[in-house]
DNA sequence: TGTCGCACTTAATCTACATTAAGTTTCTGT
DNA sequence: ACAGAAACTTAATGTAGATTAAGTGCGACA
């Protein structure tokens, strides 16, 4: 288990002394999910919130017809978790699971709100971490609710021009909001890029 | 200026001693905006957190074509500010206006920040605000990606009760993505509620 | 006290994107 | 190395919601 990622993604925002980085450590687990295994299932409680070291995780969820739409992709150095399965115990709406073989760290909830207590610095950093992800959130929604499907699709490649190469075209298409068919169409009828 | 809300609200997470509410309380700024007056304009930095008290703000995104898109209404209680501008300095993207005659105690940037670093428990307090906000993002996210106009105007007058009466029906339209014809049909249509 | 603007309605037409279906290619597991 | 399953493509048809346009009712301000 490797926690350098971990910890210089914290040391962007705070510096915690050597004591704070043994005590964050000794409360981290690491695991690894196979491609397709699901690391949070609808339904169950998000008792964990999970940093990635290596590989990919997303998280999705299922409409009435079955169709998944993708919230979020998560590469190595995000965060992933269902926020309100995790604050208020209620079960998952999302789902996530491994795009291709992943690792992860995670806390467990009580680990978790122990270190934020123990530790002002962290909970810093999370509060930090708190704002940028509200902002991402902000932006994501003014995206959707502004501009049409290939605009969206731009954006997406410039956010994440190292998971566009690798990823399959119905997960992108599914992120932005379109049908796998609708994607492939534009993508062949227009002059792009 | 009355701080009572935002007091209480605070101490609903976290028990401030009454050197740290004093502190707090002398950061803080109080403004009224009338109807339809700006609070943040599109292109300005948003360098304010804002916490409304009374009467009822908006954020909103303009599309190519002109019309507006509302991301949030923010009643009494509740928090607003355009994030990344706020983070980065970088002009806003968002429209903060009142939908009616509003009272709204603010922070500048620096004080906000200030306050972060002297009062842990107010850390402690916008970590926790940070968590519910992004619990709140996700599940929007979520009913605007699986859901259909009919289901995300039921789940908008779940959601806000009181606002439902007294918001005109073209605001709650541009909340949940419809144009003001749609939802007038929609709702003259089929037998709702 | 009237009128001007604004919220709301109705209805016809239009369009971005979905659905269905069928075929081709490219992975992936054994 | 091969079989089956995914991923991708193409194209015909379908639909939720947009656009345009015209008209109604009401609340605010001169």
């Amino acid at each position: 288990m490797d926690h350098s990622l971990l910890l210089s993604s914290i040391a962007k925002h705070v510096t915690l002394d050597k004591a704070e980085e043994e005590y964050l450590v000794s409360l981290l687990h690491y695991k690894k999910a196979r491609r397709k295994q699901f690391v949070l299932e609808e339904g169950d409680v998000s008792s964990k919130i999970v940093f990635v070291t290596s590989g990919c995780l997303r998280s999705y969820a299922v409409d009435k017809n079955g169709t998944e739409h993708v919230l979020q992709f998560a590469p190595s150095g995000w965060w992933i978790v269902d926020m309100r399965s995790y604050i208020t115990g209620e079960p998952a709406r999302l789902n996530i699971d491994a795009i291709e073989d992943t690792g992860y760290l995670f806390f467990h909830k009580a680990d978790f709100e122990e270190l934020n207590l123990k530790v002002p610095k962290f909970e810093r950093f999370n509060r930090i971490l708190g704002q940028n992800a509200i902002a991402t959130y902000q932006h994501r929604q003014i995206d959707n609710a502004i501009f049409a499907a290939m605009e969206r699709y731009a954006n997406f490649c410039q956010l994440y021009p190292s998971l566009i190469k690798t990823l399959p075209q119905k997960q992108v298409a599914s992120y932005i909001g379109v049908t796998p068919e609708f994607l492939s169409k534009m993508l062949n009828t227009q002059i792009v890029k």
